[in-house]
Order: C-alpha cells, then sequence, then structure tokens
RNA sequence: GCCACCUUAGCUCAGAUGGUAGAGCAGCUCACUCGUAAUGAGCAGGUCGAGGGUUCAAGUCCCUCAGGUGGCUCCA
C-alpha cells in the first residue's frame, strides 16, 4: 500500500502537529518536572478527592492528569496557579525516597492509577520523590527544591484517556510552562499570540481566500476568488517548473472501480478512510480516490516498457478525498478533501541516486521560492514489519544516504520510522516564527511495483521491476496554502499577493485618471481602483487591513505633474515615481518572490 | 470517535437569578469632494445551530442531534 503524502503523511487519525518550536535556551526537562509536580501538589491541597495519573515534562512544558468527576474550570487553573505560588514560596525541599513494592503500595494505596503503574514497573525498588506533604512516585530527576521555580503559567485544560486508551477512564490534563525568567516567560506567551494572530482560518476570513461551509462539507474548502488567484499562480509555478525539471504532467480520474483499491489494498487496509463506496448499476461500485499513484501506475502498464523510456516522472496536482474523523479536521490543515503536488518516478536502481538528487534540489528550489530557508531532513529507516528484501532496502536507504551526502545535507535518522514499504526522506520547513511543518516526503516504495506486477524490458530483453519512488514536495495545496497564510501573516510577498496594487484617487474628480491608470497597470499586474466615496484615509485604511502591498494614491498633484505616490503596506509613502519606474520595481519584486 | 467548552444580524461579540433580543463593523440611502490607517446622518438586517421536553412563560433550564474550538503521541 504505497502512503498517500498529503503534507507528508499517510493515513493516520490524529491531528496534524504543528511543530512549536519556540527556541528555548536551556534543558528545561527537570525544571518542567518538578513544576508538575508542584502544580500535583496544589490540586490535592484544593481538591482532595482528585486521584493522580501521571505527569511528565514535554517538549514545551509539562503537564499533569488528574481523575476528576467535573473538568478544571478556568477560575479552576487560577487558583491552582496561586496555591503553586504558596509552594514555590514555602520552598520544600524535594527529596528522593527509595522503597520497596510493598512500601510502596502502602503509599499508594489511595491512589489507583499510581497502583497500576506501580504494578508495571519490573525493579522490586521504586522511587518516590517528596515535598512537603506531597509524596508522588515517579522516576525524576527532579529540582532540589521548589523554591526553584520562578515563573509558570498553566496554559490549558483539556482530557485525555488513561494510557491514552479510549476504552479506558477519561483523565483531566493541565498543560503549563515554567521559565528561570520573566522575560523568557513572556517572550513564550508573546509567541503564542503570535501563532495566534497567524491563524490561517482568521486571516483566511478576514482576507476572504476561503471558507468551508460545516453543513454542507465539513473538511471541504471553498477556494474564494482571492484565494484561488493565489493557488492558480501555485499551481502554474508548479507546473512550469516541473515541465522544466524532465517531469510529464498527467490528469487521472477522481473516482474508479473499486476493484481497483482491491487491487492496491485499501478497502482492507485503509476502509476507515475512504468515503462510501458509490453504486453505480448492474452491480458496479465506484470509490473516491484516497491517491494518485494507482493511476499512474495504470498509464505506466497501459503498454510495454522499454529502460530507454525510464526514468519516467509523472507530476499531477491529484485531488484525493479521505473521510477523516470529524474531531481532526481543522482548517486548511486537516482536511477530507485535497489536492496533492503529486509525483511518481519510474526507475532503475542505477538511477535511483541522481533521481533523489534531483527531488531534491527540486524541493529545495520550491521551498526556497516560498520564504523558506531553513529545514530539518529526516531519514527513516527499515521498520520491524515491512515489505520486499533486506538488501533491497539497504540499497535503497544507501541511495536516500548518499543522496544527502552529495548534497551536504545535514540529516538525522529515524531508525524503524520508515513506511513498510520503503524507507523516505522527510523535509520539515521552519516558518518566520519558528514552528516547523512537515511538507516534503520522497518515499522509495518496493511494494506497488510488484502488487501491480510493473516491469519494463532492460537491454538484455529482461523483464525487471522498477524502483518507484513517490514524491510531494508542497504536501497538499490546500495544506499548504494554510501555512503560507500563517508563514506570511497574509501579507503575500507580490509576486502571490491577490490584488498587488490599489489605485486610491483622493476626490472623484480624479476616478477618471484613476481608470486610465488601471487600464495601463491591467497588462502586467493585478490592480484595482477605490471608487469608493470615501476619504483617501479611509481608501488607505481599506487597503492596508486587506493587506494590498502597493498603492497608488492620485490627486490634484499628482495628475498636473504627471507623477504617481506610491505608498507601500505597513512601510508608508516611498515617494513619487513614474510610470515606467513603478511598472520596474514591481517587475523587480516579482521575480524576486521576496 | 472520546472528553470539555462553544453555536445570538454578513462579521466580532453583549444579553445576572427564565418575562418572546442589543452594540460595533460590514451593507443600503443621503449629504460631504476630502491628501497618506476609520466623515456624518438615516435605513435595513435575527423563527437566538436543529429537534424535543420542563414551565403560565425558554436565547436563558433539561435531553437528543448537527457543526465548531481546545485536546486526546510524550508516560512512575
Amino acid at each position: 500500500m504505497p502512503d498517500c503524502r498529503s503534507g507528508g503523511r499517510g493515513f493516520e487519525s490524529r491531528r496534524p502537529r504543528v511543530f512549536i518550536n519556540f527556541l528555548i535556551k536551556m534543558d528545561y526537562k527537570k525544571y518542567w518536572h518538578t513544576t508538575s509536580h508542584i502544580m500535583a501538589q496544589a490540586v490535592k491541597r484544593l481538591f482532595p478527592y482528585v486521584k493522580l495519573g501521571t505527569g511528565p515534562a514535554i517538549d514545551k512544558g509539562f503537564y499533569y492528569d488528574f481523575y476528576k468527576e467535573e473538568p478544571f474550570t478556568p477560575q479552576d487553573l487560577i487558583k491552582i496557579e496561586e496555591e503553586m505560588k504558596k509552594i514555590i514560596k514555602e520552598n520544600y525541599k524535594v527529596e528522593k525516597i527509595e522503597k520497596n513494592k510493598e512500601e510502596a503500595r502502602q503509599i499508594l494505596k489511595n491512589e489507583p492509577f499510581k497502583l497500576e503503574i506501580l504494578d508495571e514497573i519490573k525493579n522490586e525498588k521504586v522511587s518516590f520523590y517528596k515535598q512537603g506533604e506531597f509524596i508522588d512516585l515517579c522516576e525524576g530527576p527532579h529540582l532540589d527544591s521548589t523554591g526553584e521555580v520562578k515563573y509558570f503559567k498553566l496554559l490549558s485544560i483539556s482530557s485525555s484517556y488513561w494510557k491514552a486508551d479510549e476504552n479506558r477512564e477519561s483523565m483531566q490534563r493541565i498543560y503549563g510552562i515554567s521559565f528561570e525568567t520573566k522575560q523568557e516567560l513572556e517572550e513564550y506567551i508573546k509567541f503564542l499570540e503570535e501563532a495566534k494572530q497567524r491563524d490561517h482560518r482568521i486571516l483566511g476570513k478576514k482576507l476572504d481566500l476561503f471558507s468551508i461551509n460545516p453543513e454542507y462539507g465539513p473538511g471541504l474548502i471553498f477556494w474564494h476568488p482571492k484565494g484561488a488567484i493565489i493557488r492558480k499562480i501555485i499551481e502554474d509555478f508548479w507546473k512550469e517548473i516541473h515541465l522544466k525539471n524532465g517531469y510529464e504532467l498527467v490528469y487521472t480520474p477522481h473516482i474508479a472501480n473499486i476493484s481497483l483499491w482491491e487491487k492496491s489494498g485499501h478497502t482492507s487496509f485503509y476502509s476507515d478512510f475512504l468515503f462510501p463506496e458509490m453504486e453505480v448499476g448492474e452491480g458496479k461500485v465506484y470509490l473516491l480516490k484516497p491517491m494518485n499513484c494507482p493511476f499512474h501506475i495504470q498509464i505506466y502498464n497501459s503498454r510495454l516498457r522499454s529502460y530507454k523510456e525510464l526514468p519516467i516522472r509523472w507530476a499531477e496536482l491529484g485531488t484525493v478525498y479521505r473521510f477523516e474523523k470529524p474531531g481532526v479536521l481543522h482548517g486548511l490543515l486537516r482536511v477530507r478533501g485535497f489536492t496533492q503536488d503529486d509525483a511518481h518516478i519510474f526507475c532503475t536502481p542505477n538511477q535511483l541516486e541522481q533521481e533523489i538528487c534531483n527531488i531534491i534540489d527540486l524541493v529545495y528550489f520550491f521551498l526556497k521560492s516560498f520564504g523558506f530557508e531553513e529545514y530539518r531532513v529526516f531519514l527513516s529507516t527499515r521498520p520491524e514489519k515491512f515489505v520486499g528484501t533486506i538488501e533491497n532496502w539497504e540499497k535503497a536507504t544507501t541511495s536516500l544516504e548518499n543522496a544527502l551526502k552529495s548534497k551536504n545535507i545535514n540529516y538525522e535518522i529515524d531508525p524503524g520510522e520508515g513506511v513498510f514499504y520503503g524507507p523516505k526522506i522527510d523535509i520539515k520547513i521552519k516558518d518566520c516564527i519558528n514552528r516547523e511543518w512537515q511538507c516534503s516526503t520522497i518515499q522509495i516504495d518496493f511494494n506497488i511495483p510488484e502488487k501491480f506486477n510493473l516491469n519494463y524490458i532492460d537491454d538484455k530483453g529482461k523483464f525487471k521491476t522498477p524502483i518507484m519512488i513517490h514524491r510531494a514536495i508542497l504536501g497538499s495545496l490546500e495544506r499548504f496554502f494554510g501555512i503560507l497564510i500563517e508563514h506570511y501573516k497574509g501579507n503575500f510577498p507580490l509576486w502571490l499577493a491577490p490584488e498587488q496594487v490599489r489605485i486610491l484617487p483622493v476626490a472623484d474628480r480624479h476616478n477618471q485618471f484613476s481608470i486610465n491608470l488601471k487600464e495601463k497597470l491591467k497588462e502586467n499586474f493585478r490592480v484595482d481602483v477605490d471608487l469608493r466615496n470615501e476619504k483617501i484615509n479611509k481608501k488607505i485604511k481599506d487597503a492596508e487591513d486587506e493587506k494590498v502591498p502597493y498603492m497608488i494614491i492620485i490627486g490634484d498633484r499628482e495628475i498636473r505633474e504627471n507623477k504617481l505616490s506610491l505608498r507601500k503596506h505597513t512601510k508608508g509613502m516611498l515617494g513619487e515615481f513614474n510610470l515606467d519606474e513603478i511598472v520596474k520595481l514591481f517587475n523587480e519584486e516579482i521575480i524576486s518572490k521576496k
């Protein structure tokens, strides 16, 4: 079963994880862990009846799970924070205490969840950490005293299952963060607010880019004219670059007979993600496609292939549909219908490394074009469950590795994290507030060529099985658009901006001149003129709010002197220019993609 | 899907303890003809997500459903 790359993800049921990579200067794990104990102590003081779950430090802070019938309220959080401050002030020593299991059981007799954990521990000796009246079964390590925790904040309340098992008790989880300095905490909170302001769902509505109609299609995207023009620019650019780089474009249907997916294995392995079957009469059943590769394979198999044709590179902006569960849908980032910037490469083993190098170059070229300059690259190797021979896996992994090395790319290895049908490279990008997103993925597939009996005739006249590479660069247009909105905070660079210039006449006697100017600019740019009966201040404010990159103001002076006053979004007045200068300026900026 | 919370005008949101709805923005009309981030006035706009229940009376309380939001990987 080939994976379906939609932003580097396959079929999974979780929300897309946004890797919030706020720069945290030191290793805070110990610090956060102790803060979580302080929180648990505060909760125990305020709500003595709650039962303790687990409370680890995590990537960005800490949490503690409690068993409590009613959920915590925001007011509870304030009370808990107050109590935590007291505990910090009381400055308890944090002591490690070793106990044997029997003693431990006695201590934990009223903590059913802790007892469960205790039972799973193999060692005879277990450790407790004690601060004041609070004692917790815990491996540590911890700070020496509660007074060492300086600045903290409880961030959110949620529920989670005990042991992440939906059949088990629902726990109440409180998340928080803490730092040594007030400045770090403030910066972190500022970062969270900044991220909120960039939310593509809010900007998408404000800037009239897209919408989702919850009643008629949760998870299905309506691209409004302003979003659609951006999409068109991306698509045109994408196609042009692919054609220049030896790819051919293909188009394939949105539906196909169910037998295709029976063969690919989707109906058995991924049935949860398929939209229900369509009966089309005479017992024929069709499915909406959850991925493109089986179609590309049909094109490959439509006739006999020679080694002379390889490598074959087929690209398609292919729209696929997957029935994601209601709770996981999220704006443009997790949807039910999306367009993958998909491509499949069929090549010989000898060509593999070069093909991978080419893909990497292409990935970097695209990501740079969209303003992403920082990357983290991951190489995922053979998992426990896999298809194909170990020899092939090693060869393919080596090819991926060699390609990365020859490109001088630093990468991290994710051992055993490959998909079962082949190893892969994932590339994560950092946006301008340091969040990481995964879009690009390059996956080698040993399974599909065999399953669909792909072959070519080699130079000795023998049948050979080609190697197949799945790759996506942007992931999906929907998701990538969402990321772009957040990355640019809606301030699209000139080449992408839906409306590049707006002409603002000061009074209505300037309208005709402005209309004439629009006609001239229209040839090269996306331009509009604001003819509303409003004051110039209002027109400027609206253009600024709508994030139009450039404004040209036309009044008596401009008409008399035949000069154009140019204003740049968020920057203010640039000065007066003649038309040629402005055209040149815009063209240079468009080419630079900045 | 599970837990919690939310759903009131196109948008953002007010509407203690039940007594059949308000504001700002947007829209429309009119006046103003204006110089670098909101001119003023007027008008119009809602079966309060859907269905059911309690009540003399439900936006408000209860139940069901739909949708949205935050989570549901980190493990003593």
